[in-house]
DNA sequence: AAATATTTGTACGTATGTATG
DNA sequence: GCATACATACGTACAAATATT
């Protein structure tokens, strides 16, 4: 699962969908942390402020929360 | 004192008067820091690009500085 | 306790693409 | 063609919160 730089598809959604994906697979189980922004910069190779805006979607999903100085952890499950 | 979406007078425009007429009156006094760009996105609802527009009328006629990282900030009064 | 490293937050600069009038 | 406006993306710098050594 990787990011397609000609997609007309906003490349901050493609990581915002890779990351909920591996969410949803229990690959981030909840509590987990999700690796940090400069990580994954390098994992997909795009900016952070990219980055940024794809935990910023999942965060108003609430499918994650973020504690500045810690980092971005997976929600437990709701419902 | 809010934009009208519908003047015929630009957006960009509109806001730079609003942010003239507060130096002006001195709410916002020599040295102070505007609020910042994301901080007058949120207050009247335009786009960074457009409030970036009316900041430059007012850095073009030597009302506020711009420092990168730091913000903009009211000069102060020249003569 | 103190210094350093890590991580997120904030802020401006710049560039490009799209759409509209 | 040009001005206006919004969206996306990358770059750089520094501050603040937290963790580590």
């Amino acid at each position: 699962m990787t990011v397609d730089q000609w997609s007309t598809e906003p490349i901050y959604r493609q990581i915002a969908a890779i990351l909920r994906a591996k969410i949803e697979s229990g690959e981030y189980a909840p509590g987990d942390k999700l690796p940090s922004e400069p990580r994954l910069q390098q994992e997909h190779g795009f900016a952070r402020d990219t980055i940024r805006h794809a935990i910023k979607l999942l965060r108003e999903e609430n499918l994650v929360v973020t504690l500045p100085g810690r980092g971005t952890f997976v929600r437990p499950r709701s419902q």
